[in-house]
DNA sequence: CCTTGACCTTCCAAGCATGGGAAGCCCCAT
DNA sequence: ATGGGGCTTCCCATGCTTGGAAGGTCAAGG
C-alpha cells in the first residue's frame, strides 16, 4: 500500500512516516514506480510509534522499544527499566510545571487585577533575588 | 558594561543576550569599538527576562510583559490576565505529563521484568485501540 | 489522446530556546 | 610585539512536527 493508507491506518501522518524513515525507525519497500510500500507489518510498527509517542517515549527510546519488540526472545526487564525510567523524567518534569505554575498562580492571586499599575508579578520578575 | 558582565551580572549567557536582541526583546547601544554597551536599565531588564523564563513563559509572552513593565501606566488586569493563561498552559501540560506518566508506571506494575519475553507494556504499544 | 486532480517524490524552512564552535577583531598586560 | 581573553558575526545542532515548493505518477473522464 502507498504512504498515503499506510497513514490512514497507522494514524502516523505521511510527513512524519518519511520522518521516521529518514532516522532510521522504519524501513519501507519502494514500488517500480518509486513510491513506498507498505505492508501490515509495517503499518503495526507505525502504530507502535505512534502509542510510544502518545507516551512521549523520545525517538532514541523509541527505536530501542522497537529493537526489543521485534526481538522475540527480549528480556521484560529491559522494556520495564526503559519504561521506568522515563515515567521518572515525565514525573520530574510534570512536578517543575507544577512548581512553576503554583507559584504563579500565587502571585497572581495577589495581584488586583484592576486598572491600577501596582502588580506582585512585575515585582517578582523585577526582583534581584532568585 | 560589556556584555560579559552584563551575563554575569543578569545572569543570562552572553549568547542568550544577543539572541534576544536579534529578535528584539532588548536593544543595546554600542561602543566605539562595536561592542555591546549595557547600563543598569538593560541588566534589569534582562534578569526581568531570566525571572520570567524561570516560569516558563514563552518569549512571546516575555516581550508583552516587558512592555507593560515599562508602560508606568499599565493596568494590572492585563498582567494578571497574561499570567492566569499562562497558569493554565503550564497545568494542562503537567496534567498530561502527569496522566502519561500515571499510565505508562501502571502498565509497567503489571511488566514482571525478569528475563521472560512477555510484557504488558509492548502489548500496550502494539494493540491498536485508542 | 489529453487534461485534471489526487497522490507521490525530494528538498528546504520554520518553530521553541539554548549551546557549541569557527574566524576574525579589539584591548590590555607582559 | 606577543599572548590571552573578550568581543564580533555566522553557521550548525538539538527534538519533534508541520509547512511549502517543484516536480513525477496514476486513474478517471471528456
Amino acid at each position: 500500500m502507498n504512504i498515503g493508507e499506510a497513514a490512514a491506518r497507522s494514524g502516523v501522518s505521511a510527513k512524519m512516516i518519511r520522518h521516521y524513515e529518514a532516522v532510521g525507525l522504519v524501513a519501507a519497500r519502494r514500488q517500480p514506480n518509486g513510491y513506498r510500500d507498505y505492508g501490515p507489518a509495517e503499518v503495526a510498527e507505525l502504530r507502535f510509534i505512534r502509542h510510544a509517542r502518545d507516551l512521549a517515549f523520545p525517538l532514541e527510546d523509541i527505536r530501542r522499544l522497537l529493537g526489543l519488540w521485534r526481538d522475540k526472545g527480549r528480556a521484560s526487564a529491559e522494556v520495564k527499566r526503559l519504561a521506568l525510567a522515563h515515567v521518572q523524567a515525565l514525573e520530574a518534569k510534570a512536578d517543575a510545571l507544577q512548581r512553576m505554575a503554583g507559584s504563579l498562580r500565587h502571585l497572581a492571586e495577589h495581584c488586583q487585577g484592576d486598572a491600577r499599575p501596582e502588580c506582585p508579578i512585575l515585582e517578582q520578575l523585577e526582583g534581584t533575588g532568585r
